[in-house]
DNA sequence: TTCCCCATGTAAATGGTTACATGATTAT
DNA sequence: ATAATCATGTAACCATTTACATGGGGAA
């Protein structure tokens, strides 16, 4: 159930239509919670119906009209019992740790390993360039302010290791047998 | 279609029951694929039709009777295949950086912030006695061991950079506000 | 006698992915 | 012309989690 508080916790930053929420998933939150627009949807249905959201129907011209959701009380009070709530052990889930540890194909595995270098680059690059921008004085931070803070730090300790790991993986395998 | 892949790499080190397997998922290949028995019984009937695995029931005297699974050539072609598919970018969700990032109760945070460190030096612990176990010298490793060596650092990184995470929250949340 | 280990599953519910569906506007 | 963007969804499928179900043996 935790999309929907994802979902929530976007709602409290600003208002915002399912599509919006769809486009905010795709970055931003959707770094530490990623979700399609079609389950955005969904949820969203659900949760009006739980008294969580409420909706304002826009009528525009030239497009579509469009569904703005914000949080009520409710959804609110749901948000608090939640955070107040403590979470579990994370699950992890690695296609690639399990694909290392039954090693086959070492071209495959250095070619995976050097596609997923340069994500992880591209994305540290992307928070860096975030941290800089928006929190260039941490010390300052308090409130909302300083939670998102801490959590983009997360990701960028994530892609960090994801580097260093990677570097691993590449002078383990690129050494002495490949030449 | 993941848990397949894990459950045979398992398989390849050494043949098993699903129970068996339900036991090293609770720990080894598990920390980067979990899974419940109930799901390893599913996977391996559906393998089975497929061919990709084989069983041999052994009969026990005081205890129930035990199928053992054993991967097939047919299931071997299958790892081939798939260790040769590139794999995709890895979904991160975490319930933890969303609650952060919603920052509402500061004592939760701290709470779970807490219990998450505890977590990460135990379950470090583990892996470096693994290592130091199994892995002394890692320069004189190759093939399946090299991979199964490269996946634990992966989990060693992890770990760490988990750690470093929740000291830097700790110290953001503990420090002038709370005195 | 109570709990944990061995050993196998089924069933229901929840969550997530992928495919399908529609239709107007704006930029190339 | 073609593709991308805005805007909303439904439906089918697949994966995961949680609850239920059974039953003998050994240890505290």
């Amino acid at each position: 159930m935790a999309l929907d508080h994802a979902i929530l916790v976007s709602l409290t930053e600003r208002a915002a239509s399912g599509y919006d929420l769809a486009r905010r998933f795709d970055a931003s939150i959707g770094y530490f919670w990623p979700a399609s627009h079609q389950q955005i949807y969904r949820v969203l249905a659900r949760m009006q119906e739980a008294g969580w959201v409420e909706s304002t129907v826009q009528e525009q011209d030239g497009r579509p009209d469009k569904k703005t959701y914000a949080i009520t009380p409710a959804g609110e009070a749901e948000l608090d019992r939640w955070s107040a709530t403590p979470s579990g052990r994370e699950a992890v889930r690695s296609d690639f740790a399990v694909k290392l540890r039954g090693f086959r194909d070492r071209d495959a595995i250095l070619a995976d390993t050097r596609a997923r270098r340069a994500d992880h680059v591209a994305r540290l690059t992307e928070y860096e360039a975030s941290e800089a921008r928006f929190y260039p004085d941490p010390s300052a931070l308090d409130g909302a302010d300083l939670g998102a803070w801490l959590a983009l730090r997360g990701g960028i300790h994530t892609e960090r290791r994801g580097i260093e790991w990677c570097d691993e993986i590449l002078t383990a395998l690129e050494g002495p047998g490949s030449r």
